[in-house]
DNA sequence: GCAAGCTTGCTTACGACGTAAGCTTACGTC
DNA sequence: GACGTAAGCTTACGTCGTAAGCAAGCTTGC
């Protein structure tokens, strides 16, 4: 039985590749063994794709064409808030992809269409060219930032309180009482602990629409 | 001549290591560079630090411990810009810091320290215990993200205006119109591109203040 | 029908990396 | 001067990305 094997693609090499960072993380993302995964020597990858980076550019492409984008006929603030929710929700599908997109400049077309997505939004509610690029990338620095702390952080929130019950006795001292008195009133369940994405969301889009409200005429 | 060499020491590893890391970026931290810096091999370093993780949390540490905090006793917004713009100009100093704080749980004391004296500043000025957790929050979120951002991004502000020029004929089709106005305009002088730190910053503390100032008694 | 050339994948190899294991050397301290 | 201990060195393993060249099969032109 002579070898019969779907041929490559760069197509297939980056769907492997994108699975496999799903399941592993990006360390498991290596060219060895992607090309095991694909049934395939790793040097073979190579007749597919340039190298190793556009492997990666590929499949954060991918990922980011995944954040779905509202239909434009929504309210502005909706719009805007359903943006960083539905981007927030994919990196969490994804949370391998992060901190790869911000290392490096992404002008993928997912990309540029997402930004261009956004431009249209606050042009259409009525923002200047300036504070309409301001706005985006406000929200955009939240989201990311938010996005990476909550990923890099090894606690559900669903275990903050009991957690914070287990490690309360570290902060005894009286060298952090704030941040002792913060982690009682999460132990006792008088605070969740758990500050969801859209209460900066709409803190942010709030400010927008003030500013928006109160510039000079452009 | 015996070979006469100051002795090693935690100390002056770690302190080997953040000039290396300053000057060459994380790439060119690893232990056998840290180790030939040192006049040493990579394996003697191993006697003062357990592996190359506590290395990275080490200078990580140092570098948080250079954000300056003000004193307490200033207005709790000029306070917290203060805060923000001060961590800033510190990653900005070390950019090959933020990329990895944000990868791993820092509970160093720098960054406890901190923390601490956030939570203070808010409490003192009148915020509940769950609004001043989700202050600092929202305030660390976009200040890193838009760090993380500033740094990733390969063009100074000072050249946005030449660099819109030189590539506004890649967003000439139709695909991008939004896009490709912003960059006219940036083009054109008519829009500096650059978003200050100090506008989102704003932004959010005047959004803290008024959820601060409706928030139910607590 | 068959040779020429192109495509696809394989083999081998190089110079990095972090670090485990064990060795050598030098320096107190008694 | 013997001995314990600390500091640094040597060697080695398994990983990585990828350069260079080779082998086999498919496509095309005559």
């Amino acid at each position: 039985m002579p070898t019969s094997r779907a041929p490559l693609s760069t197509r297939r090499v980056l769907q492997a590749a994108l699975a496999l960072a799903d399941s592993g993380g990006a360390d498991s993302l290596t060219m060895r063994h992607l090309g095991r995964e694909l049934g395939v020597e790793a040097m073979s990858l190579y007749r597919h794709v340039a190298n190793k980076d556009a492997v990666l550019a590929g499949i954060l492409d991918m990922v980011v064409s995944e954040i779905d984008l509202p239909e434009p006929s929504k309210d502005w603030k909706a719009a805007m808030r359903h943006r960083g929710v539905a981007a927030f929700r994919v990196f969490t599908l994804h949370p391998w992809a992060p901190p790869l997109l911000m290392s490096r400049t992404n002008t993928g077309p997912s990309m540029l269409r997402y930004i261009d997505f956004t431009l249209g939004v606050l042009r259409g509610a009525g923002f200047s060219w300036r504070l309409a690029d301001y706005a985006w990338n406000t929200m955009d620095s939240y989201v990311y930032g938010y996005t990476l702390r909550r990923l890099a952080f090894p606690i559900a929130p669903a275990d903050y309180a009991e957690t914070a019950s287990a490690h309360q006795h570290l902060l005894a001292g009286d060298r952090y009482p704030h941040m002792a008195e913060l982690t009682r009133q999460v132990a006792e369940g008088r605070h969740s602990g758990d500050p969801d994405i859209t209460f900066g969301l709409d803190l942010i889009l709030d400010g927008l629409e003030r500013l928006r409200d109160t510039e000079p005429a452009t």
